[in-house]
DNA sequence: AAGCACGCCAACCGCGGCCTC
DNA sequence: GGAGGCCGCGGTTGGCGTGCT
């Protein structure tokens, strides 16, 4: 048996959103909140399905939207948490406030894949075009300190040992604290398939990689940290 | 001024994962 | 345990705006 529709397509609209729509799916999410989008456009009187609700809401009517140009430090972050965690734009999206991850999968492939190419950089594998290494250190430092484009280092290295989280920022200075990730990308220690976290977990990404909490920090505790490392446990920091 | 090409971005679509029964 | 429903994600599409010829 096949998934039903969504909706039902014969009575929803589709195509862009009129004024007087978004009006009613703010109004309606402003009294009854987010959630239940399947049955949100009944109940708000609209003739969209859900996922359109959705979408509409999150990626254009949400009041606490970012508008307007990306700057360079966002350009960096995007590169950065690109070459952390690949495609996962709600992932990237969550550590720039304001940003969706429509959006920024949109600015990533009109701009930044272009800035990087530019650079000599591909931008699906952060490696410099042409080269075929198999165990590559990306570093970043170079690329945040010259905002004139000048190519992101790369070089070869012997592997390095992780340190152990227990003894991340305990006496010993953070190597990161500010996100200024120096990266080195290996193979996986084991066989395991990663599993992604789970996002109901709640643990934001600073925590997830044991940073001290940000401002916007909403996590209740460190205790997802655990689990959270298991998800990165792929990726070495120096 | 008109036609065309290209870039941008909002929106759609299909799939996978999680949850409930 | 598995079927069905819902939500969220990532890839793709299509319309609009702008610049160029």
């Amino acid at each position: 048996m096949g998934r039903s529709p969504c909706c039902e397509k014969a009575h929803t609209n589709k195509g862009a959103w009129t004024k007087e729509e978004d009006d009613r799916l703010i109004a309606y999410i402003k009294a009854h909140g987010e959630g239940c989008w399947r049955s949100l456009p009944k109940a708000a009187g609209l003739l969209r399905c859900g996922k359109s609700c959705r979408l509409r809401w999150i990626n254009y009517l949400r009041p606490d939207l970012k508008r307007g140009n990306f700057t360079e430090e966002e350009d960096e972050l995007i590169i950065k948490f690109h070459s952390l965690l690949g495609n996962k734009w709600s992932l990237i999206a969550g550590r720039l406030p304001g940003r969706t991850d429509n959006e920024i999968k949109n600015y990533w492939n009109t701009h930044i894949r272009r800035k990087l190419l530019s650079r000599g950089i591909d931008p699906v594998t952060h490696r410099p075009i042409n080269e075929n290494a198999s165990n590559i250190t990306i570093s970043f430092e170079a690329a945040a300190a010259t905002r004139d484009d000048k190519a992101a280092v790369f070089r070869r290295e012997e592997p390095k040992v992780t340190p152990e989280p227990a003894d991340w920022g305990q006496g010993k200075p953070l190597k990161c604290p500010d996100l200024n990730l120096d990266l080195c990308i290996s193979l996986p220690s084991h066989e395991e398939p990663v599993k992604p976290v789970k996002r109901e977990a709640g643990v934001c990404f600073s925590c997830s990689l044991g940073l001290p909490k940000s401002t916007e920090c909403k996590c209740s505790s460190f205790l997802g940290l655990r689990a959270a490392m298991l998800d990165f446990r792929s990726l070495e920091m120096k």
